[in-house]
DNA sequence: ACCATAGTGTTACTGACTGTAGCACACAAA
DNA sequence: TTTGTGTGCTACAGTCAGTAACACTATGGT
């Protein structure tokens, strides 16, 4: 059946300068446009920066806020977050939806190799750990 | 510094329909146009298909052969890989290559839940023993 | 020897999206 | 009131995916 029309914002479908801002305001935290272009090696006029951010912005990767009548960009959702869906289109498009599949496919595409498969499973027993942590001071 | 310019093609730069072929050639194996045509629900004219299939295979996800002067495309690499090697760009672009973060990310926007981590985890155990069966009988 | 059929090769149009930017307008400081 | 500084709106070119028409070629039947 697979008649699945979502329309979530989708990272992999940004171009390479999008990408690049997006970067920047995520390690900066909160950025006007000004710093993005500094930030940003380029040499592109601001108005070029701006409509890239308010084109973000549309797409759901940024908010604003005004700082004394200048915008400061901030993310909407975190990077990890963000890359979290887009791995789920790729699982759900060309896994079938399983991520075991994906795993062994990345360990075949020389993405994972053994000794970090050995590290990510160190590693998900931490996740777990964190989990049940926050979950419990969450719980209050 | 991350200047990093690869051109390795790239599936999250297919379109919906070149992905929804790519699937079904995926699922069948190895398929004509018309097969693809059928298959797929939509009514396209089979130029439409032929089409859709030279542009995949020019982007490097298919092949083809001659059976008895019609086109027999297969595809040119597992799902697996392909989706592999999708997951290490988004690693790349928004966790910095750290498998890891993208692991929190999943489970922080519910695409992994805790079930899953343990089912992981499990696999990983699996993969890895895998890997070392298949590397000695690929030794000899 | 001819025609219909099936399949290929080539070419093209359209809409969406991205990179890039100009320009007019508003408000603040001097 | 002039001069920045920053915003809002508009636009244009290039690329690419979706979609398809059309011309050409071989093949099998009559």
């Amino acid at each position: 059946m697979v008649s699945n029309t979502q329309s979530t914002h989708d990272p992999a479908e940004l171009g390479e300068l999008e990408r690049d801002i997006l970067s920047i305001v995520w390690r900066l935290g909160s950025v006007t446009a000004e710093q993005v272009r500094e930030d940003l090696g380029r040499p592109l006029k601001d108005s070029t920066i701006r409509t890239v951010l308010r084109r973000l912005e549309e797409k759901g990767y940024l908010t604003h806020s005004l700082d004394n009548r200048t915008f400061l960009y901030r993310p909407a959702e975190s990077r990890q977050r963000v890359a979290g869906r887009a791995v789920k289109r790729i699982v759900d498009w060309f896994c079938e939806g399983s991520v075991e599949a994906l795993l062994v496919g990345m360990v075949d595409s020389q993405v994972l190799d053994r000794a970090e498969l050995q590290r990510l499973a160190a590693r998900i027993a931490d996740v777990q750990k964190n989990l049940d942590k926050n979950k419990k001071e969450a719980k209050s």
